[in-house]
Order: structure tokens, then sequence, then C-alpha cells
RNA sequence: GCGAGAGUGGUGGAAUUGGUAUACACGCUAGUCUUAGGAACUAGUGCUUCGGCUUAAGGGUUCGAGUCCCUUCUCUCGCACCA
């Protein structure tokens, strides 16, 4: 019995790598510019618990990729680093005083080991870690940039604020009103933040998507976060006042339907607008508001509530008096915080009008009576004066027109995409370099102070009350101002976890430059990124802020790409199987017997449980971890394996009955290398057509991304050689060649059993001979009215009229046309012919 | 509600421009062998009343549809009063 002992293997190889640091990349000036491949993963944050199987999901699927453009004569630079500040380490530190970065460090050593035993073809001498001074040195650098340019700034605005983590979010970490960190609900808080203008990018980080080989759902979310819309401002006069109220609309030319208007309860004129009358009923109404979360107002959403102002605007196109309501359906947060309402062909507004009696006038025609319903499809303007039968497109145009021409409005666009909120809370992320001085304002600290570390301190708890840790460590808050040297305070907020993710990429280019963020030669030789591959959790947090950082760079000359990722394939999430009973609640997998093939019950009550897909979850008891399983069964199954299991970019289940299989199949092929008589021989000339076959359909494949296909055809190639008795030296050269991408241990073995020297990922990617993948002769389908009814074999390329000639001749054929009569024949060149008869 | 994607054997999944549906793997059945191991090898394995029928369901285009078009259903993900 002969196991193939892939531990002694695997752990002779990984140090053969490391030793002679087989994936040290440099900047080659001879290579051409085409040949130079920058393949990038996400990097993790080291959590405690170490690698999950989605991990080497996508870092075995860069590898195979980087593998393979190195056989073929590219420079590939493949980095892995860390993204190390984060809550995790912070929060056990405040429940046990161990330093973040002592944990920080002791994960990633748990992390490197893991990658290590996966034997990924990193160039380890780029490692970064962002809570690495070296490292955060360049992120303040580039923070004070931004700084400079004025996009960042300082502001006291209602925030979301988590109330677990005790720190301000970003609108992008928000998930239906929880923290999308610990699922807390978001408050509202008042509180002094660091805002990032990235809504001065709207545009062009919407333009440029266009420009990316990326998926289209990643795309379309992030253009509908970006949200743009196209739409007029309307100025509003106020009756008895001399202010304005300006609104925004996408349909200006309903104006002529406007029947009342709404403001939100946060909108700056809703004091001045309550009449004394009204005052009492508004001033309940936005107290009750006030204790709403966001939750509740969006939840809330089907009974609208809202209250009479008092006072009243005037249609600029009729001068009809309009009521002003106040109400929470109207957002402060888009647009103006007001909008004019247009019942009969908007359902919020119709709702809203209803309960509380307003008019509804139709300006469009409708199918329906708009005082029974809303209508909100397209029609022909009526009621609306000169507008009056005009299609939309029609309407808007000259109703703008007319509102620029009378000075109450204009054309307007308007974006979801919020500033993005930047400071954090908390300890453990790095300093926002500026000095708040009472005579200078806020101040940059000087470049050559950077970086700004962070300072030790005794206790990492958030204060809550809206400030860091780092307010209770005197001798670090008060400084000198940079410029007029007077006693100032150091800025006590830190960067949120985005900050070291936006720019990593660049600095893996020249990771120990002291002098520079990123030596400029070496950025234009590597950039932009090939191929970047991630979770689909990152749609729009990481890969648009560090879209916007990129940018920002690009627009100071200090980079030369417009975007930093050029090409982005979403790695599909690996689930797990879990039981589901009939009322659909899960069982755990240790609590389920299989009693027949796929048939399962659940072992206490015997009751039968369906097998589903589900996420990996303690609970479930379905959770897989790669530690065992490289422990077990070694790296290159666990690698093959996540690539076998189906398309990379789909979700799907992890199985290990399956992964045995895997595991079976390098066990076969280590039992051919070593147990099978191999010759220095020639191949016969079906041996020589697989192998041909194999080597072009697996580099095709390897080269698309699409490994499980690939690996089939490796299987189907091993499957052949084990039948011989006598095998092909070459064969097996070839194998191992074929094979060193995704089972690089294996391989080298093999290369080295087979008398070459290491190392196999040197060697150059072998070639197919197309000629050779030809079948002399095909099978040739026939089908009588489009139904199977007859083979035939046929020379390859045979002339049409002799494909018809021996189909005639068919016995079979002959049986279903006899007494026929043949309406057409259609031939596929060496596929089929189609007899159609009556 | 809006947007994106997906439905193929008992299971994971294959199928160039529309051209042999179910490659490869798992599981299962039977046998051989044994250093009893999640071993190896051999044969079989979509359903079938043996006429045929099968790619979520129904319809359409076509000589021919898993693939293209329409309708419906189910699932996954994202956004959600965006004026």
């Amino acid at each position: 019995m002969s196991k193939y002992p892939f531990n002694e293997i695997e752990k002779k190889w990984q140090k053969y790598w490391e030793e002679n640091k087989t994936f040290r990349t440099i900047e080659d000036e001879s290579v051409p510019e085409e040949k130079r491949k920058y393949v990038l993963d996400m990097f993790p944050y080291p959590s405690g618990a170490g690698l999950h199987v989605g991990h080497p999901e996508g870092y075995t699927a860069t590898d195979i990729y980087s593998r393979y453009l190195r056989m073929n004569g590219y420079n590939v630079l493949h980095p892995m680093g860390f993204d190390a500040f984060g809550l995790p380490a912070e929060n056990y530190a405040i429940k046990t005083g161990t330093h973040p970065y002592t944990t920080t460090k002791k994960n990633m050593e748990n992390f490197t080991r893991q990658l290590k035993s996966l034997g990924f073809s990193y160039d380890w001498d780029r490692e970064i870690a962002t809570c690495d001074p070296e490292y955060y040195h360049w992120t303040q650098w580039i923070f004070k940039k931004l700084f400079e340019k004025g996009l960042a700034y300082e502001a006291s605005t209602p925030i979301n604020w988590c109330p677990s983590c005790k720190t301000g979010l970003a609108n992008e970490e928000v998930k239906e009103g929880h923290c999308e960190r610990c699922g807390t609900k978001v408050e509202k808080k008042n509180i002094r933040q660091w805002i990032l203008k990235i809504t001065a990018y709207a545009d062009r980080l919407l333009e440029d998507l266009d420009t990316l080989d990326w998926p289209e759902s990643v795309k379309t979310m992030q253009r509908n976060w970006i949200g743009k819309s196209e739409g007029a401002a309307v100025f509003f006069k106020l009756e008895n006042f001399d202010d304005t109220l300006e609104v925004y609309t996408t349909r200006c030319d309903t104006l002529f339907g406007a029947t009342y208007m709404v403001i939100a309860p946060e909108h700056p004129l809703v004091s001045k607008l309550t009449t004394e009358e009204q005052k009492a009923a508004v001033e309940k109404y936005l107290e009750d508001t006030k204790h709403k979360s966001d939750l509740e107002r969006t939840d809330l959403a089907k009974d609208k509530t809202g209250v009479f102002s008092g006072s009243y605007a005037i249609n600029p196109v009729n001068g009809e008096r309009i009521p002003i309501w106040i109400a929470d359906y109207v957002l402060i947060s888009y647009g103006t915080g007001a909008i004019m309402a247009v019942p009969a062909h908007d359902d919020r507004d119709w709702e809203f009008a209803k309960k509380f009696g307003l008019p509804i006038i139709e300006v469009l025609k409708s199918d329906v009576d708009v005082q029974t319903q809303a209508w909100t499809e397209d029609g022909i303007h009526v009621n609306s004066q000169w507008l009056d039968g005009l299609n939309k497109e029609d309407a808007i145009n000259k109703m703008i027109s007319w509102l620029e021409e009378h000075k109450c409005g204009h054309k307007a666009v308007n974006y979801k995409l919020r500033d993005w909120i930047f400071s954090r809370q908390r300890y453990w992320g790095e300093p926002i370099p500026l000095v708040h001085c009472p005579k200078c304002g806020t101040v940059a600290v000087p470049d050559e102070e950077l970086p700004l570390t962070l300072p030790e301190v005794t206790k990492y708890e958030p204060s809550g009350t809206g400030e860091s840790p780092l307010v209770n460590v005197p001798e670090w808050v008060d400084t000198k101002c940079p410029v007029c040297g007077a006693a100032a305070k150091r800025e006590t907020n830190t960067m949120p976890q985005w900050a070291g993710s936006c720019w990593y990429y660049l600095r893996y280019i020249d990771p120990k430059n002291k002098d520079r963020f990123i030596d400029p030669e070496k950025e234009k030789y590597w950039m932009p990124v090939d191929l970047y591959v991630g979770g689909t959790e990152h749609a729009v947090l990481h890969l648009l802020y560090s879209r916007f950082w990129h940018k920002v760079l690009y627009d100071l000359g200090l980079v030369s790409t417009k975007e930093p990722f050029q090409r982005l394939v979403n790695q599909g999430m690996i689930t797990s199987f879990a039981y589901q009973k009939k009322n659909k609640s899960l069982v755990p997998v240790d609590k389920v017997s299989e009693v027949a093939p796929g048939k399962f019950v659940e072992t206490e009550t015997g009751e039968e449980v369906t097998q589903v897909t589900a996420k990996m979850s303690k609970s479930l008891k379905n959770v897989i971890n790669p530690d065992d399983f490289i422990r077990d069964y070694g790296a290159d199954s666990v690698r093959m394996y996540e690539m076998f299991m189906g398309p990379l970019t789909e979700s799907k289940p992890w199985a290990t009955a399956g992964f045995m299989g895997v595991y079976r199949f390098l066990d076969r092929v280590w039992r051919i290398v070593t147990e099978k008589n191999i010759e220095d021989i020639g191949l016969d000339k079906e041996l020589d057509k697989l192998m041909n076959k194999t080597i072009k359909k697996v580099s095709q494949d390897t080269e698309t991304l699409n490994f499980n296909t690939a690996i089939s055809q490796m299987m189907v190639f091993v499957n052949e050689l084990n039948r011989l008795e006598i095998v092909p030296k070459k064969t097996l050269e070839i194998l191992a060649l074929l094979m060193s991408p995704y089972t690089p241990h294996i391989a080298e073995e093999m290369w080295a059993l087979l008398g070459h020297e290491p190392s196999i990922s040197k060697e150059t990617w072998p070639v197919w001979d197309e000629k050779k993948c030809l079948d002399d002769e095909v099978e040739i389908v026939v089908q009588i009215n489009g139904k199977l009814r007859s083979r035939i074999m046929m020379p390859h390329n045979a002339d049409k009229k002799d494909v018809l000639e021996a189909v005639r001749n068919d016995e079979k054929t002959r049986q279903w046309t006899e007494g026929k009569t043949i309406v057409k024949e259609i031939v596929v060149p060496n596929k089929l012919v189609n007899i159609v008869v009556k």
C-alpha cells in the first residue's frame, strides 16, 4: 500500500522555495511591458480563528494563474500582506489588556504559517502589514495630501453611531440599519468627524466603471450606490417670507400637478415656516420622529406620517398656493431635503395625500382614476397648459427652459453617494496626522515627523462619548503647533480600517522605500493590477474607497493609471451542507444520519430531513478547517479540491467525500510515478493525441480561470496512463508540468523523480500540436427529423457528398427513411447529419 | 418594491458559433484482491410500462434548443420612502 508521502514532499519543497527565494520578483527591464503582470489577492484581516476555507479558494486561483503566467514567460508580481488594524484585536485588548499589536502579530504569524503551508508562490520579501509604522507612515502621508487638497474636512453632523463598537460608521458600513461588523442597531449621533469628500469624485467614479473588466454585478452595485440622477432644481417662493424653498425633482414636467410640498423634519426652514397655530403639533411631531431610528423610519414606510406647517409656497408655473408639510418620508440627506409632491403620479405622495386629504391632480394621461390609485407610468401631459400633449422627454426639456428663463429653477444632478465619514473613535488605527492650534486652526503634522505613531495607553476602552482612548494620553495629545509653536492638541480620532487597504497594492510594488510612498518608475512597471481576486463583500466598501484614493493620487501625478484594478473576479463563497426539517429549521450535521443514499433523518426523532446548502456556522457544526485537511491529506489536495469543486465565481458546498476523490487522484498519480514501469519510449498515436488534447484543454482553461474543467482533463489523462503497462516518460513530464500550477509540491517531486533539476516552476509551459489533436476518424451522428437514429464513422473533414452517401447506405438510417420523402438534408461537418422526411 | 444572478442525475458539476445532454468526480450495486485502508482493480449506474421520455413549468423561433425569445414559478445576493 503506497500512500503518497504528501507531508514529507510538501515540507521539503516549501523549504526549498523559501531558501532559494524561488518566487522573488524583480523589475526586470528586459521583460517587455505586455509580459508584466500584477496578480493580486485581497489581503486578509489576520483574525484569531486563522484561515477559513474561503481564503485558499481565491488564493489558489491567483497562485495557479501566476505560476501559469511565469511558465509562459511573464514577469509576475504576486504579493501578500495583512490588513492588520481592526476591531477584534482591540476588543480583545479591552477585555484582557493585551496590546492589540501583540495579538495581531501572533495572528499574522499564524496566518503566514498557514499560507506558506499551502505552497503559494508569493514574493514574501514584499510582505506588508498596515499596522506597521513603516507602512502607515505613508497612509498618513496620503491623508495629508487629501487634507492639503481640501478633500478632508471636519464637520459636526449627525452620523451613524454603533453603540456596541462605540464608534462612528460610514454609510457604506451600515447594512439595513445595523452595524455591518457586529449587527447592532445603528443610532444617529451628532459628533465632530473627519469626512472625506468622495462626492467630488462621484462622476468620475461612475464614468470610469465603464473602462473596467469587472463583474457586471459589482459595477451595478457601485453605480447604484453612487446613484446619479438627473433632474431639476425648482425654487418655490414662500407666502409671507422672502426666502425661497428649493426642491430637487426628476420630474419637473409634472409641476402643474404639485399640490403640496414636504420638507424633512431636520430641514433648516422648519421653525421659520411653522405658524403659531401649528406650533404645538409640529413640535410634537419633531419629538416623535427624533426618537425613531433610521430603521424604524424606513420600516414604517407603509404608514406615512406628517404634520402641516401652516405655511404656503407659490407654484411658479401657475401661482397656486401650495401647503407645506413636514414629514419624515422625506430625507434630509438626499437632494435639498424638500420635495414638491405630485400625488397623482407618485405612490408615496399619493398615499400621503389620501391620508391627509390633500388634492390629487392628474397631469399625465392615465389608464386609471388617479383618485383611486397613483399612475406612475408614462403618459401624455394633460391639465398642464403649455405642456399639454407633450411626451415626458419633451415636457421635461421645455419645463427646464421655462424655469431657467424665469429664474426659478435649473437643470440639476443629484447623487445618493454621501461623503465618507473617515474618523473612528478607537485606538487601534492610524492616528490622523493633524494638530489643532488655537491660533492657526487645524494644521498638518510635518512630513519629517511622520510616522506619527500610536502612544501606549493603559486603557483601550473607547470613552463612548465620541472620543477615542487617545484623549487620555496627555503627553501625546499636548503638543506644539508646527506653524507657530504655541501649545496645541493632537487630533485623537483614528482612521478607519479601510485607510490601509486603500493603497496597499501600491506599497507591494516598493515596500521598503523609506523616502517615498512608491518609486514612480516601479509604479509604471507594474500598475495597474491585471487581475484582482476576492470576495464580493467589498463591492462598495474597499473597492470604492480605493478607487477614490487612487484617483486623488492620479490627480496629484503620483500614480500613472486612472484606475487601480483593471480586472476583478469575485470568487464564490464556499458553503457547507446542512439539513432542513419540513418546518424549514436547520439541524446540526452531527444530529443527522443517512439511512439510504441521499436520504437523511434526524437521528433522535427519525424525522426526515433534506440536504441543503448553508453557510458554515459553529451552530450547524459544518465548519471546515483547512488546517485539518492540509495535515491529513496535504496542501495539494486542498488546493486542487477547492479548484475542482466548481466554477471559481460560483458559490458551492464543501463535500468531504468529493475531496477524497481529489486526494485519490493525487495518490494514483503518485503510484504511477513511483510504481509503474516508466520508459523513455515514443507514444502511440492515440496516446499522443490525448496528451496534446490535454495540453490544449489545460492551457486554455487555466488561461480563462476555468480550473475545474482543466482538472477533469488531467483526470482523463491520468486514467488513461493508469491503464498502461509501460508509461512513456514524456507523458509524465508533461503531466508534471500541467499539474505544477495546481499541485506544485507533488509536481516538483515528480519532476525530480523523472531526473530533472528544480524548480519545475522555472520550466516552460508545454505547447500542443494542433494537428495531433485532430481525430482521423470522426463519429457522425445521424438524426431523422432531429431525433438521434444512427451513428457512422467518417474520415475527418470528409466531403459532404461522401458523408451523405455513407448515410444513405447506413442500414439503420434506411429503416427510418424507407418509403418517406426526403425534404431536406443538413450536414454539419464532422458532427452530424439531419435528414428531414415526410 | 427595485436591481443583479441562478435553476441540468441521488450529490458537486460538464456541454465552442444553437449541432451526440449528463464529461470529470462523489455516492451506490456486483465482483476480484488484500499489508483491513476513508485502499486498489474490473464491470455497471438519468428515468422507463422498452414504444419512448428527460436540462424548474408552460409556450414560441428553428431541420435542430440546456443554450435564443415570451410567460410563470422557485432560490441566492445587493439596495430599499433616493423625490
